[in-house]
RNA sequence: GCCGGGGUGGUGGAACUGGUAGACACGCAGGACUUAAAAUCCUGUGGGCCGCAACGCCCGUACGGGUUCGAUUCCCGUCCCCGGUACCA
């Protein structure tokens, strides 16, 4: 664009543009246009920025409807195509809903704290809040560029003080908090303790730790006020254990278990392994039965609410315990298939179990050392990858099978976990296979307990079909009835019971980090000189983050908050030195949006009572087992405690589909002089040998190369020296579908696009690629389409010379019956999330009414309001344009279709004939509720199988079916 | 292996609850306008056959069967792709 000239007539903005020309004879030829979406964004942009258009109380005599989107990381790369794909959607339902006269609650915020500012401050000293505030602002501004409808006074920030005083808060609460699992919900410890002082531990039901001891009410008196506080400490939600974790050298840091991926971090790729360490845990295995059950009331998709279900892994059978041959202990074992107890032949047990020592005999012991040390040598990734191997060694122990009392052999095994159950399980060959390929491989019996199994000398049959046999009391019953008879034999013995195992782990809840909320506790030595955790009261939070010299953690290898100089509690006390995780300021963020300024509550009570929960949330799936898992786990903590008002968060919840980038390729011939590289186009790449290489995508157009300006980008490249083999007189490019990234050189930003196509044409476009949930690929090529939809709906109100054509005679039916029909389809297809349909029906609409003689105002009034959510900056602009008040399309009603325009000259419905045969009908529109006498039948068979027959009546049923009775 | 979701033109994708498969868009081809190009507009575009042509016919929704007057849609089997998960007892 080289000008920008006059406002002849009516509001109207001339621009105008080069459009190619001969630069060498200096001539240009030029056209007029009106549509500059440069102007117009800018325009609206800064308009409802001034105005507030989209602030919105905490009160109104409208309903409230709550749309969030999951807040970014602010990453140094900034925003790509990919990302703002659910901020579209989850704008244009918010803009909808506001048309629908919703009052509408649309936030956006920052997860400002974790690890790439931190790796970036320790690569360059820079402090991380100062390189993640550039990043927020970078952020802001590419999102304002798309025209977003958020309401920025409610932004936050995890890293801001103000904000992770609340983080800490609730941290605190849960450190003040028990699991009551009569109740069934969590209460303060205070409840707790008045237990214990009335009753001692041993009738409250309470999930805890497992070496809790137990004592009685007059011996809970006896304690000191230290011993009692310990003693707590085994109750509360957030607590310190000893615990297995996923420790990863590399960053220095302990990852949960959904941030390792096949036995390396997700993020870098860096090996994990299993170390013991005293860290802060959350108790969300107390809440997994509500994890659970909370799935069955809220609107997810099934396959996310799967992977919900698959990680608590809830799974029911039996505990049951076996006496060791010649020792005192037991070893009790959890198994789904008590049913099988009689086919079992051996025991296994982890390499870690805490018996393995103690049971292994004098002959046993240097093959069991042997294994052990093996087991330790072999890394997760190889115990993940090498599931065939068998392997394990005899301990020289056997326990008695309770029921048949049969000696069993004891085997460790690294198949078995110590993490799982019991760290102990029961084999029965006969119905599990890796039990029988244990048993083939050390020479043990296979004993069929069904006589519906089959073939179990070729392999393990797991069937619950058929009658049990060589199964003692339970010989001759079906699989519930067994189940049923051994439990209840258990537990009249004394010998089990039946249990509810699951999955889910407690959650490690801290960081060896600088970057994330501090731990709101410090240390003061018990009087056995042992660090007790005590919190920093409410009053004195935040407690914020200190300055350090360096962001790696210390030589001697704690944390990096251990070279903050002096930074004691009440310059006395040692801080917790690890901070929290992730996952800890987006487990409520959602609460603080609804009262953001508040600093003396998270929110206030009001705000809560009214905004409620989410109605709608717009976010990837990758959060499934984290995120979306804990901020479920927070909430119903907070719903025990009378914070919150919703048990669950998100009411719906929809996934957007990862947009992949689409890499280009050049390929260069192997060997040969490097300095005279030959590149070969795509099609002809067969003929040689080649090497592929990545290829920015900004400088190929439809798959084909710019070839002066790859051999610009390329320092080792000139005219002279670089040889392309072309087809058709072009290099074309190889094309793969990757992750859009840097190094893959398949980045698209969606600022260039904007300033190419504008926002409204990038908005429709990444609605009209596809079904939303769904994957798939980022490509330029098609976005001329949309662009020429929105230069077209310009056209209906301005003519190509800058004309005003729309006129206030009333629409036409023809008019009138395209409208209607749009207008119920984008209703429904919102509802839906079907944006992509919803863009082809206003392509349709626009192309029907182009081909129009008629502009009627009142239609194409109608049009601006139903498009608006899509592409809001056009439609404001040509609002204002017909002569509306600027900025109230914004909050303009959505108009409702009428039947009458739906229906064409001929209706055309399915037909039933006696309730039965199926067709469809055709007959004149002016006949309905009269007798029907013509009518055409689509189909041959049903026309031929009524032939003869006279047709009695039509009857139009609901449903726009037609039942003819003959 | 198990769980979840898919497989439709050259491409992205439509198709309500079983009722004219391929909407809409890209690309491509031809045409109009233009000194030319761009932009814009018009026409055609699943494959095949017959024909001057309108019309018409056959085959087509991964593959093989089935139910039905009628199947992209429902059922059974096979193959392939994507996502999740993995010695979970």
């Amino acid at each position: 664009m080289i000008s920008v000239t006059g406002i002849p007539g009516r509001k109207k903005i001339l621009f105008l543009r080069p459009i190619g020309g001969n630069h060498k004879k200096n001539l240009f030829y030029f056209v007029m246009s009106e549509y500059n979406h440069h102007q117009i964004e800018r325009k609206w942009q800064a308009f409802w920025e001034e105005q507030k258009t989209f602030q919105v109380a905490n009160a109104s005599d409208k309903p409230k409807f709550y749309v969030l989107d999951m807040f970014p990381y602010p990453s140094g790369a900034g925003l790509h195509v990919g990302h703002p794909l659910g901020y579209i959607a989850s704008d244009i339902y918010a803009r909808y809903k506001r048309l629908k006269g919703f009052n509408v609650l649309h936030p956006m915020g920052f997860d400002s704290f974790g690890l790439p500012a931190e790796q970036y401050a320790i690569q360059t000293g820079q402090h991380p809040a100062v390189t993640t505030e550039e990043n927020i602002s970078r952020y802001i501004a590419q999102l304002k560029n798309l025209g977003f409808s958020y309401d920025w006074s409610r932004e936050v920030r995890t890293s801001d003080p103000a904000y992770y005083r609340w983080t800490q808060w609730i941290f605190s609460e849960l450190f003040n908090s028990w699991y009551n699992v009569e109740t069934d919900r969590a209460e303060r410890i205070e409840t707790l303790v008045k237990r214990f002082e009335s009753e001692g531990n041993q009738v409250v039901k309470a999930v805890a730790d497992e070496d809790v001891p137990l004592f009685s009410a007059s011996e809970w008196a006896g304690f000191t006020a230290e011993e009692k506080y310990k003693i707590t400490l085994k109750y509360r939600l957030a607590y310190l254990a000893e615990a297995t974790v996923n420790w990863c050298a590399a960053l220095g840091s302990v990852l949960s278990n959904d941030e390792v991926k096949d036995g390396v971090s997700e993020r870098g790729g860096f090996p994990v392994e299993q170390k013991l360490m005293r860290q802060w845990m959350m108790r969300i295995t107390a809440y997994a039965q509500r994890l659970l059950d909370g799935l069955g009331t809220i609107d997810w998709t099934d396959s996310l609410k799967e992977q919900q279900r698959n990680w608590i892994g809830r799974s029911v059978g039996a505990m049951v315990s076996f006496d060791l041959d010649g020792h005192s202990e037991k070893i009790t074992v959890f198994t789904t298939r008590v049913d099988t107890i009689y086919g079992v032949t051996f025991m296994v047990i982890a390499p870690e179990h805490e018996l393995v020592d103690k049971i292994t005999t004098d002959a046993q012991k240097s093959v069991i050392a042997a294994y052990k040390e093996e087991v330790k040598k072999r890394s997760e990734l190889d115990r993940v990858s090498d599931v065939k191997t068998v392997s394990g060694a005899f301990t020289g122990a056997y326990t008695i099978n309770p029921f048949n009392g049969e000696k069993i052999p004891v085997f460790i095994a690294d198949y078995v976990l110590a993490g799982y159950g019991t760290g102990a399980v029961m084999a029965v060959p006969s119905g599990d296979q890796r039990d029988w390929n244990f048993a083939k491989h050390f020479d043990l019996p296979i004993i069929p307990i069904l006589d519906a199994q089959k073939d179990i000398e070729k392999q393990a049959d797991a069937t619950k079909e058929g009658r049990y046999i060589n199964s003692g009391i339970i010989d001759g019953l079906t699989y519930q009835e067994a189940t049923d008879k051994l439990i209840a034999w258990l537990e009249n013995k004394g010998k089990g019971k039946g249990k509810i195992n699951y999955r889910l782990r407690d959650a490690v809840f801290g960081r060896q980090r600088y970057w994330g909320e501090p731990v709101p506790v410090y240390f003061k030595n018990d009087a056995d000189g042992a660090p007790l955790p005590y919190l920093i009261p409410d009053d004195e939070l935040p407690l914020e983050l200190p300055a350090i010299d360096q962001y790696k953690p210390t030589e001697t290898g704690e944390p990096p908050l251990g070279r903050a100089a002096g930074w004691k509690y009440k310059g006395e006390y040692d801080y917790e030195l690890s901070t929290m995780p992730g996952w800890a300021g987006s487990s409520w963020y959602w609460y603080r949006y609804m009262d953001p300024a508040n600093n003396s509550a998270f929110a206030s009570e009001d705000a809560v009572a009214y905004w409620k929960d989410v109605d709608l949330y717009v976010g990837g799936t990758e959060h499934a087992t984290g995120h979306l898992l804990y901020s479920r786990f927070w909430n119903k903590f907070m719903k025990d405690r009378g914070f919150v008002q919703e048990e669950e968060p998100f009411k719906k919840l929809i996934n957007q589909g990862m947009i992949q980038g689409r890499s280009s390729f050049v390929y260069r011939i192997k060997g040969g002089d490097a300095a005279k590289p030959v590149f070969v186009s795509a099609g002809l790449k067969d003929q040689y040998e080649t090497t592929a290489l990545h290829v920015d995508v900004n400088i190929v157009t439809n798959d084909v190369l710019d070839v002066q300006k790859f051999i610009e980008t390329r320092k080792d490249l000139t005219n002279d020296n670089a040889e392309f083999l072309l087809e058709d007189g072009q290099y074309k490019c190889g094309v793969e579908i990757e992750k859009m990234s840097k190094s893959k050189f398949n980045v698209v930003n969606p600022d260039d696009i904007v300033a190419r196509y504008g926002a409204d044409t990038l908005r429709l476009y990444e609605m009209f690629l596809g079904p939303l949930e769904q994957a798939k690929p980022w490509n330029t090529n098609g976005i001329d389409g949309t662009y020429r939809f929105i230069r077209k709906l310009w056209r209906l109100f301005y003519s190509d010379n800058g004309q005003w054509l729309v006129t206030d005679t009333p629409p036409s039916e023809a008019e009138l019956k395209v409208l209607h029909r749009v207008i119920k389809k984008v209703e429904e297809d919102i509802e839906q999330f079907s944006f992509n349909t919803t863009v082809s029906a206003f392509m349709v609409l626009v192309n029907e009414l182009g081909s129009m003689k008629t502009r009627s105002k009142a239609v194409l009034q109608d049009l601006l309001v139903i498009l608006a959510p899509f592409a809001p900056h056009i439609t404001e602009e040509l609002w204002q344009a017909v002569g509306n008040q600027a900025g109230t399309i914004s909050t303009a009603a959505f108009p409702k279709w009428e039947e009458r325009y739906l229906v064409d000259d001929v209706f055309e419905y399915p037909v039933q004939i006696n309730g039965k045969v199926r067709a469809t009908i055709s007959f004149p529109l002016d006949t309905p509720g009269s007798e029907i006498e013509e009518a055409v039948l689509s189909n041959e068979a049903v026309i031929k199988w009524l032939e003869g027959k006279p047709l009695k009546k039509f009857i139009i049923v609901p449903k726009r079916i037609i039942n003819v009775v003959v």
